[in-house]
DNA sequence: TCCTCTATTGGAATTGATCCAGTAGTATGT
DNA sequence: ACATACTACTGGATCAATTCCAATAGAGGA
């Protein structure tokens, strides 16, 4: 049996960009292709880097949203890059985040343990 | 502020349906309408019930996919009812689901950790 | 008869995400 | 000078998922 197409084989956690850019953006300011390498980099990306297109579309939606602010920074050679900082509402969104987020947490445990309730399957769930 | 259309007020923690699903239907076979009911109950669901349609959908998607099989239950008094129950497949995909939840969770608390990092607002994390 | 509850279905519209192509500046090598 | 690669951003088209809305239909009660 073969869910490499199944949605149970963990592609559905998306939408979780915003999060990810919020606190990446808590750290210091930062353009849209520096955010692209750094949550690159984060483990849960690992493997499914997030559409370039997609994130840019993000932070300008974002930016309508008022949770972050932008500015053309010509300081470095290249090609003119957008400076996005956290407004405070961004702030306020990501403290919000962490609430939701651990809600997130507990209904995912309560689905684990209705998955698994009637399946002890060789091992002893802590 | 008002965060209520944010995804940062948990609202995209939707496509767990078919999890909640083959939770469901692990329990006993059931039909659309008593599973949607019964995840109506899950707190996982509270305050959001599933669109019903949108849950009559998955089960047909399901279906296609093997993960359960149906047939009419004409038994009971009132309108026929779709009577669906786990396969093999849906079994074996329910196991993955576990796997992929266990994912989700450290997904979710690494970026819990980056969120809180540098704001320890006046509570210590344990 | 009319209303309500059970039970399912299908189409339309909306939203979100991804794919793909394009523009543009700078640096490097030949 | 020219080709190439890397940085950096943008916009359209498409595709998939979700929701909204309306319809059908049996059974039971006022």
């Amino acid at each position: 049996m073969d869910f490499e197409h199944c949605s149970c084989s963990g592609k559905s956690l998306n939408r979780l960009l915003q999060p990810a850019l919020l606190a990446t953006l808590s750290e210091k300011p930062s353009h849209g292709y520096a955010l692209l390498q750094r949550v690159c980099e984060l483990e849960f990306f690992a493997g499914a880097p997030p559409d370039a297109s997609g994130l840019y579309k993000a932070l300008k939606e974002m930016e309508l949203e008022g949770l972050v602010f932008s500015s053309w920074d010509l300081s470095a050679s290249g090609p003119a890059r957008r400076l996005y900082a956290l407004s405070s509402s961004g702030e306020a969104c990501g403290r919000q985040w962490v609430k939701t987020l651990e809600t997130y947490r507990e209904q995912i445990d309560g689905l684990l343990d209705l998955l698994t309730k009637d399946k002890p399957k060789a091992s002893t769930r802590s």
